[in-house]
RNA sequence: GGCUUGAUAGCUCAGUUGGUAGAGCAGGGGACUGAAAAUCCCCGUGUCAGUGGUUCGAUUCCACUUCAAGCCA
């Protein structure tokens, strides 16, 4: 049997993906499955470009505004998600249409990448981090090597986020992250498109920085000030580009310009690690951001025959 | 008009007792399998303001010019 085809749009902030996508799914009777670790959370709309309902243009959303700022959502929560949400869209007969900025999430989707069943031991972290703390990373790293030294040839001594899953994959598995990851990716389940776009650097920059000003008018300050009084711990949330700056802000660590220029600094620097995400991959479908959305949906079409 | 100080990387500046120069920031490239908007790695050639002089050799010393800041009129 053939595998159904999925259209996944990715591409770095602010480069269009939202009203591309939403054209798109307008014109081939298509739903739009967000890959976005950001916007999946609730209550956090202005920091995360979150499309409202009025520019939804009553195209469903899925995975967008779901889950608390409190919750822990990772990549294996998503690649679960993204799928059943696939699943329900062709079920009815449209087309998944896959959209968003987190090469991470996307990968997951198109390699089919299986993860282990395991939850995050939060006690463990815990304890690492006091060894850390107490003989230096360091020893992690060198723990780390006994473990799985081909693992370890990749990953930077400073790198105490990598060094540590290799140490808690093992504790929870029983296998070294080299192990699991030869196994982990499936044939996939569908015909994935995979499209991104780009444009000039400068043009591209300049749209970021305006955006980031569009926010601060938006409310972007009020609406993180909420947040923080109301949660107390938000484990993922609290990453995203622009809330942890606010917060600086609130907290009165820097000025407000400092602010602003460090948002749109970090935003800028964000993007550049997007692009040289998708960049690896080589299937990719590069649109040109500056174009026409017509032009961009034509390409897709185009493609999505073959 | 006179005096003083300055002019070096996109920006802020350091430096060369004369042998064509280096930091921070900005920027660029890359990695990435349960925190990923996270985390981490690598990357510095620029008429040393212009013109002339001294010198084997000047970005460095000298003169003039231009521009900027300050002070005195």
């Amino acid at each position: 049997m053939e595998k159904h085809k999925v259209i996944v749009i990715g591409g770095p902030t602010a480069s269009g993906k939202t009203s591309l996508s939403i054209e798109l799914a307008k014109k081939i009777n298509g739903e739009i499955v967000s890959a976005d670790s950001m916007q999946i959370y609730k209550e956090m709309n202005i920091g995360t470009a979150k499309p409202d309902i009025l520019e939804m243009q009553g195209i469903k959303h899925y995975l967008i505004d779901f889950v608390s700022p409190e919750t822990r959502y990772s990549v294996a929560d998503y690649k679960r998600d993204a799928k059943i949400a696939i699943k329900e869209i062709i079920e009815k007969g449209k087309m998944p249409i896959v959209v968003g900025g987190t090469g991470l999430y996307i990968d997951s989707l198109i390699y089919e990448i299986d993860y282990p069943q395991i939850e995050t031991d939060l006690e463990y972290r815990k304890e690492l981090q006091r060894v850390a703390d107490e003989n230096g990373l360091q020893y992690l790293y060198e723990m780390a090597k006994k473990i799985d030294e081909k693992a370890m040839e990749k990953i930077s001594e400073n790198d105490s986020k990598r060094i540590l899953r290799v140490l808690e994959l093992y504790k929870q598995t029983g296998k070294t992250k080299t192990e699991l990851e030869l196994a982990s990716r499936k044939e996939p389940e569908y015909d994935y498109k995979i499209f991104a776009i780009t444009m000039e650097r400068e043009i591209f920059y300049d749209r970021i920085n305006k955006r980031v000003d569009i926010m601060i008018k938006n409310g972007l300050v009020e609406e993180v000030q909420s947040l923080y009084t109301k949660y107390k711990n938000m484990p993922t949330a609290i990453q995203g580009l622009g809330y942890k700056e606010v917060i600086e802000y609130i907290e009165g660590k820097i000025t407000k310009d400092e602010m602003i220029e460090k948002i749109k600094r970090e935003s800028r620097r964000y993007a550049k690690r997007q692009l040289t995400w998708f960049r690896k991959n080589k299937e990719i479908v590069w649109l040109d951001g500056m174009e026409k959305v017509e032009k961009n949906i034509d390409i897709i079409l185009e493609e999505t025959k073959k």
